[in-house]
Order: structure tokens, then sequence, then C-alpha cells
DNA sequence: CCAAGACGGAACTGATCGGTACCATCAGGA
DNA sequence: TCCTGATGGTACCGATCAGTTCCGTCTTGG
């Protein structure tokens, strides 16, 4: 029976990647670390750039799945349960290892946007933008799927913003916008 | 008298590390591109990393100037003038060769916060938030530094976004979140 | 008990990386 | 005129890159 060589390899592949960048770390370097043997890499993977696409889509599941977690386990009423994305963030924003968002930071690096990587980044972030549009639609909202890619979008500014200040402040800022977008929109005349 | 190897160098490497990415553009491609011998190059820059920092301050010099010119031609008002850095960036994101934001991709590229490239693109932001807090003082905007540091954030996120969609519409939605927030923040008591 | 398969280690390929050294050329000022 | 300095071209350096190949070992199911 196989051992679990290709789970270490992803992970390590994972830390890796987010902590340093993809083109940063080579395959000796995922090797040492991981303590699995060059020909075990290329027994799993077909090259280095299939690594890349498959720990990006463990990340995304993992994210997400994340995400669903602080969503269900906020205390917010359903109008402002939207902005639990925002308090998520600023967990997030406060650990040590924090380099901002791995699929904003692929989509840079990898500069062709044809390229799988890219795709399945740019893939990742619409699936967050539709985790938020439920919420906004099941918060009453009218114009919910704009308002859903305004805050994906205020999401994204404040990790790039965090990146660069690296304290976590700029997620209460992004909040603050949010809430402000919140209290504007326009809502469903209530069903009571 | 020395022609202006220094010059085309500086250009090629701005251009192709904003196409491409820095860790993607070798020393080669930068000579063949510019014409300047491999030699030359090494007379005016002691190494790859000082070529990248001194492009980013080309870049950063440049990119104030031309939004210092978007805002000197806008027509808004005082309290809307802010405004027209998303019609600026609107303009950016339409352009062929739009690739996001080159000081973001810096940071995001170069992992190292401490990085001499990491500092200069930071610093480049920084700049460009003392510029949105002195229109939003001229605009009799009372919390005008938070103010600057939100319309940034959004800014940023404007260009992350429109980097995955490929579109420009992200800037018209990040000035739509804007004016909400120009609209709800409070102003100074009329001086009439 | 033994064969199949997954594994780790290491040697090797060709290409490319950033950086150095040397050389011939060409312009301009004394 | 001659000399100085900036230039472009090329050969070269050691290191590292992604990827291939072979070999010895260990585990496990039949």
């Amino acid at each position: 029976m196989a051992t679990n060589a290709k789970e270490r390899l992803l992970s390590a592949a994972e830390r890796l990647f987010y902590e340093e960048g993809i083109r940063a770390v080579g395959i000796e370097r995922i090797l040492s670390e991981s303590g699995v043997g060059r020909a075990s890499f290329y027994r799993h993977f077909p090259s280095k750039d299939d690594v890349v696409v498959e720990v990006l889509r463990r990340r995304d599941g993992m994210w997400r799945a994340w995400l669903d977690g602080r969503i269900t386990a906020s205390e917010r009423s359903p109008e402002e349960l939207p902005l639990a994305l925002f308090d998520g963030l600023a967990e997030r924003f406060a650990a040590a290892e924090f380099r901002g968002c791995a699929f904003i930071n692929t989509m840079v690096e990898t500069a062709d946007p044809d390229s799988p990587a890219h795709h399945v980044a740019a893939e990742h972030k619409e699936k967050v933008i539709a985790v938020l549009d439920r919420l906004l639609t099941e918060g009453g909202y009218r114009d919910h799927e704009a308002l859903a890619r305004q805050l994906a979008l205020l999401g994204d500014g404040a990790i790039v913003t965090a990146v660069r200040e690296g304290t976590p402040e700029a997620a209460v800022r992004a909040r603050g916008v949010a809430e402000v977008l919140l209290r504007t929109a326009a809502r469903e005349p209530a069903r009571t």
C-alpha cells in the first residue's frame, strides 16, 4: 500500500508556494521538506505546473469550507451576515504567516491569463462571490449580485492592503465600507 | 559621450517586468530587447535587484504625475474630485497591456517584506494615499485620512479584480462604492 | 513465502540563471 | 592626432532549474 507521499508533497508545496511564491520554490525544496524522493514526485505529478494546479484546488476547497464555518458560526443577523467575511479576514490578517491571498498571488505571478493556474484562481474568486450572493439574497437585498461583487472587491482590496501594511487594520477599514454599503443598499419589502 | 544605454535598459526592463513579472524576465531578455551589451549592463547597475528598484522609482514618479494630470484635468466638483482616481483607473483597465499594479505585483512576487523592492512599492502606495488625503481635505471632508485609506483600498481592490476579470468593469463598481462612501461621509460645515 | 508495487536516494541531462572577464569599436576633447 | 571612456559582442563561470533514469529497500496482499 502506498504511504502518504502524495499528501506530503501537496502540503509541503502548498506551504512553500504560499510563503515564498511559486517560481521561487524549486522542486528540490519541495522534495527535501516533504522527505519524498525525486522519482516519487514524478510518479504522482507529470510536472511542477500540475502540482500548482492541484495545490490551488485543495486550497480552494479548504478556504471555502473555512468561510462556510465562519458564516454559520457568526452571530450576526441575516442582513449583516455578509460582514462575516470581513470578520474572518481580520483573523487571517493577524496570523504570522499571512502573505495575502494565494489565488491573487498566483494570478499576479502567473502572468499568462490562459494558464491553468490562473484559471483555477479566477474560478475560486467566482465561487466566493457566489457565496456572498447567496447570503445577500437571503438577507433580502435587491441588487444582490452587484453587491456581492462589490463586497468581494472590498475583500480583495483589504487583502492586498494588509500585505502592504503588515497589520490587520485593513480588514476593519474594509468592513467599515461594507457596513455603509449594506446600510445604503435597498432591501426587499419585509415579508411580515 | 555616453549614448542612452541606461535609459534603454530601464525602459526595456520596466516593460518586460510589468508584462511578464520580475522573476520571469532574465538579464538576457533585457539585453536583447534593449540592444545593450552585457558588460554595459553591469557598468550601470551592480545587480538585477538594483534595476528593479530603479524601475519602480521611475514608475512611481510617472504614475503620480499621470494621476496629478487626471486630477487637474477632471471637471468634477471639489467634493467629488477624489473620484477622478477611479475615472483614471477605468482608462487604465481598458488598455490592452494592462496587467495590474506594478507595485502590488512586486510586493506579491517579492515575498520578503524587508527587500528594497518591497519597500519602494509600499512607499508608492503611501504617496498615493497622501494625494487622496489632500483632495479630501480640500473637499472639506472631516475624517479625511481614514477616508483616503478606504478609497485607496477600493482602488487596489478594483485593480486586482480587473486583472482577474480582464475587463474594465471593476473600476465602475469601485467608483460606485466610492460615491456612496463620499455621500455618507461627514463634511466640514460650509464656509459661505 | 514470495512477488508486486510504492518508495527514497542519487547520478545525470540540457537549459537557463545572475554575474565576470576580455576584446574590438567608435566617438569626442585636448 | 592621439587618448580616454562608453559601448556592444562573446566566451565563460558556478549555481540552479525542471525533468529522466536506475537501483536498492520496504511493505503488503495473495
